[in-house]
RNA sequence: CGGGGCGUAGCUCAGUCUGGUAGAGCGCACGGUUCGGGACCGUGAGGCCGGAGGUUCAAGUCCUCUCGCCCCGACCA
């Protein structure tokens, strides 16, 4: 391709409304450009580098066993209405009507179509397992879209689906699809790392998160460097923690009041007390769907409110305003503790329990209670893990601290069970003649997102450092002083030689000064830089060079096309096949 | 939705506090000089100052309402 015939238009500045670099990136590159909040166009370079990843994605699909098909956008709310998810789903699912006022949505995920699909056709275990997949346009309307195609409203999404008889078959699938996931991203060359992960509102038992380790990432990761766990915060288990220290005061029959005025958080009230933060029960009131619950912690960890929401089985959870605190606890913002807490469920984290004594809000104003003994002053409910996990906590298969990272999810893969097959009767006949629900597997991959996350952990100051599969062109062949006739002559003969040898190459060919074309260059970030100029030429030469460092190397004009197989052989070696 | 910020030329921004007839740099067009790391000189085109109301002799600037965009939080590929 000509860079005259193709439509790549360079930003000299940071687009205002971009903040983090691959989003700035994209936009000087010319990759993208923004219609509207969390909706953009991928323009003709960004587009080539989208579609070599679906492609990667595409082979490693096929390997795992996994036919392409592409369902419709826009999905019927009937079959939303028998999964349950059209009354479940919030704001986030765009909802439609056509002409004749029948209710439609623009698909955030296909679960419901797949399944009709697969029910319509499969009656039999012979004719399991099933495995589809598409790489297709999803929108969903989300809260806040944010860094550009990191997290858009409408984004390319790879999506799989599969149906088994049983969960060992399941389970076969599910690793083939982990071992696809992880050689998609190998063949980028993305670091990335697997981790356990909560299932949200796919629903399922067992699910992982790929994430695509980078300081900007939204997610927070705890990782155990001595075993190999990992887990998305929203899901990380813990060793036990530590207990707290001995307790500094003397131990009453009951739990004592203390005037504490203005003290608000575990720090003030601690140090003013004599205790430690963690011989504090924090008592924080939420709201579930229905219900107001009380959640207690120690006064030094934090609660995991997707830990707290599973354990509710409830679709949303806030915390409460400071008027409901007031009106459920008859205390003031701050001052809420268990002790003589009616009206509401009470849930405890165990290390709560663990507390010999303790102090905690007196649900009076300026008030806290001390010597409280859990068990003896008050009772939860129940006692269940919502605690968050932190760097430093001991890693929950071997004791040893974990640290923090960040990243990017990339892939998420589930273990979906019967959740739909049941509720939309997607069943077949076993061996003995016995109807069962099928067992499925849901596995999501986003398209923009991963090529996002590509330029995230691969760029430097002067732009993007293109790993070689999702460039948008392998080569780039530069053409200096095209007022020179023989500059042109030599660099358009080139250019058709690099062409027929099959190479992916853009031709440069723009009567651009110098400055402006190796800008540009560095900025769009190919691979394999050839540069063809009047000083080099004088002597027979062209130049190559590599955009991830290293020496430029001048080569005879002749032997180009061989130096530039070569070159990309050895970049290729570095990558598995 | 809660909190914060921003809408002025194609892009990045000044001008808004203190009201007085619209600015810069880049880009674009034309002419000239340049030509291996975003050149220089000259000339020029380009604006309903996001929109609607209001206050005022006068509004980009003050007030009210709206729409859009960005950032922090809850949601997620």
């Amino acid at each position: 391709m000509r860079w005259s015939k193709t439509f790549i238009h360079t930003l000299r500045q940071d687009p205002a409304d971009a903040e983090v670099v691959s989003h700035k990136l994209m936009m000087r590159a010319g990759l993208i450009s923004k219609v509207a909040a969390g909706i953009y166009n991928s323009l003709p370079l960004g587009w080539r580098s989208i579609d070599k990843m679906s492609d990667i994605i595409r082979e490693e699909m096929e390997t795992a066993g996994a036919a392409e098909l592409v369902m419709p956008a826009i999905q019927p709310a009937e079959f939303w209405e028998e999964s349950g998810r059209w009354a479940q789903y919030g704001p986030e699912l765009l909802r439609l009507k056509d002409r004749h006022d029948r209710e439609f949505c623009f698909g955030p995920t296909h679960e419901e179509i797949i399944t009709d699909i697969v029910r319509r056709s499969i009656k039999s275990y012979k004719q399991l397992p099933v495995a589809l997949y598409q790489i297709q346009t999803k929108f969903r309307d989300e809260i806040r879209p944010r860094f550009g195609l990191m997290r858009g409203r409408e984004f390319l999404m790879k999506d799989a689906y599969s149906f088994h008889a049983d969960a060992e078959d399941l389970d076969r699938t599910y690793r083939a699809m982990e071992k696809a996931y992880c050689r998609i991203f190998e063949r980028c060359g993305l670091g990335y790392t697997p981790v356990e992960a909560d299932t949200g509102n796919i629903g399922g038992s067992e699910s992982h998160e790929f994430m695509v380790l980078a300081d900007t990432g939204e997610d927070a990761i705890m990782a155990c460097p001595s075993c190999g766990y990992g887990a998305n915060v929203e899901k990380a288990q813990t060793g036990s923690i530590s207990p707290a220290p001995p307790w500094p005061l003397a131990e009453g029959d009951a739990p004592s009041e203390v005037r504490t005025p203005e003290m608000r958080s575990v720090e003030e009230v601690a140090e003013f007390l004599g205790v430690d933060p963690a011989h504090l029960i924090k008592t924080m009131i939420f709201e579930s769907d229905e219900e107001f619950v009380a959640v207690l912690i120690r006064g030094d960890l934090e609660i995991n409110e997707v830990k707290l929401k599973n354990h509710l089985d409830c679709t949303h959870l806030q915390l409460a305003s400071e008027a409901k605190i007031e009106q459920i606890t008859g205390g003031a913002q701050g001052f809420s503790g268990p002790v003589g807490l009616e009206g509401v469920r009470i849930i405890a984290d165990p290390t709560v329990m663990d507390l010999k004594q303790a102090a905690t809000g007196a649900n009076t104003l300026d008030t806290h209670l001390v010597g409280v003994v859990p068990g003896r002053d008050f009772k939860p409910e129940t006692v269940v893990d919502v605690r968050t996990a932190s760097a430093g906590d001991p890693c929950p298969s071997c004791s040893e601290p974990m640290i923090e990272k960040r990243g990017i999810e990339v892939g998420h893969i589930f273990k979906l069970g019967s959740k739909y097959s049941e509720k939309m009767r997607c069943t077949f006949l076993d061996a003995e003649g016995k109807e069962n629900p099928m067992i499925m597997g849901c596995y999501g991959l986003g398209v923009g997102r991963t090529v996002a996350a590509a330029i995230e952990q691969n760029h430097d100051d002067k732009g993007i450092i293109w790993p070689l599969p999702l460039a948008p062109y392998e080569v780039v062949l530069v053409m200096l002083n095209s007022d020179k006739p023989e500059v042109v002559e030599a660099a358009e003969g080139l250019y058709t030689q690099l062409k027929e040898a099959g190479f992916d190459v853009l031709f440069d060919d723009r009567p651009e000064r110098p400055g402006v074309k190796f800008n540009d260059m560095d900025l769009i970030g190919f691979p394999v830089r050839i540069v063809a100029g009047a000083r080099g030429l004088a002597e027979g030469n062209i130049e190559l060079s590599l955009r991830s460092g290293g020496e430029k190397t001048l080569v005879p004009i002749s032997d180009m096309v061989e130096t530039v197989r070569k070159t990309l052989d050895e970049i290729r070696a570095q990558l598995p096949q």
